[in-house]
DNA sequence: ATATTATAATAACAACTGTTATTATGTTTT
DNA sequence: AAAACATAATAACAGTTGTTATTATAATAT
């Protein structure tokens, strides 16, 4: 006897994490997401309690891109957390919103930056077992190290206050990891 | 024959300071600086063409607070850029919303972050001549890499992902410097 | 004292926000 | 075909925003 449902929660979450991706997630309002969903308000709020729980699973949707992003991204580099480097700077230039959210949100609940990097698939660990193996001596420490390098790296990106290219930054993540080690 | 000026632009320039720093530049609005400066909305326009405008100068003003901020900062450290990162990391600690608004802002407009940290005291420079005479070899060089992980442990900090204490932070710095020296 | 006039307070405007009430629309079972 | 009813569109509400129009206030020159 109901009349069939149209608009389904993958809509919304699709549409919402879409405006965040494009716009930043403060364009996620509920008539923003309506138009993009290409429906009324009404549907957003027979499926999510508020728009609260909307950002909620933007954000959830937000750390499988990453981690996604991450896995197809190439391995090409043989020193260790080069690639993590390389992933994670180009992470913050072409999903400059979605890097805002993630990385740089005080209000991330419950969630550490170390947590979101390390994904389900161990990413950081995988990179401290070769430093390991390329003879590391303090693996933890030159994480950190490397870690906070990185950041910083990525962190200059989204403002424009970095901008070499992927031979120059290969180089200087290289460098840096030689100059740890050393 | 007119009547006395009771509100001045440095009245609305000092609450709307105030109020970017205790509550960020996003609560900066024309009704609560209204309410911090003690007026109503209309002396805000009279002195300021509109809320842009008004930011732009909360801006210039922060600049100025971190300069003084910088030049007020003890320089204990031996160690070339050690100082730049105690203060610029002190100052991320207990200035996150000017932090977030200078360093993290995309529209900054002009400004380089290189710019916002030199001052006018050229802040940076003299770090960069303490290397020289430190022995060091490629001083911007070495600036650049310091800077970067500099930045990376306060952009850390403001998101509650770095609270290392002093003793530990002036360790990693110098540490990160005579790694790069090597 | 009164007219003048810059300043400031109060209101109002249109546009936006989250959220909810109301009305309309299909689909399915009777 | 009609009743039932979940779904969705349209409206509405209260609150916010920037900005402007209107009214009131106070100080000075006459």
């Amino acid at each position: 006897m109901p009349r069939k449902e149209t608009i389904t929660k993958s809509d919304i979450l699709k549409a919402a994490f879409e405006l965040a991706r494009e716009e930043g997630m403060e364009e996620v309002t509920a008539r923003h997401l309506a138009t993009k969903a290409g429906c009324s308000t009404q549907p957003i709020f027979r499926l999510y309690k508020n728009m609260e729980e909307v950002l909620a699973d933007v954000m959830t949707e937000a750390i499988s891109f990453f981690d996604s992003f991450y896995a197809a991204y190439p391995k090409s580099q043989a020193t260790p957390f080069v690639n993590l480097g390389l992933a994670y700077i180009s992470f913050a230039e072409k999903e400059k919103n979605l890097f805002r959210m993630m990385f740089l949100n005080d209000k991330r609940e419950g969630i550490s930056l170390y947590e979101l990097l390390n994904g389900k698939n161990g990413n950081v660990l995988v990179e401290i077992n070769r430093a390991k193996e390329d003879g590391c001596k303090d693996p933890q420490g030159m994480f950190m190290k490397m870690w906070i390098f990185i950041h910083g790296m990525a962190c200059m990106t989204i403002t424009g206050d970095y901008d070499l290219g992927i031979t120059e930054t290969v180089q200087l993540l290289k460098e840096a990891y030689q100059s740890f080690a050393g």
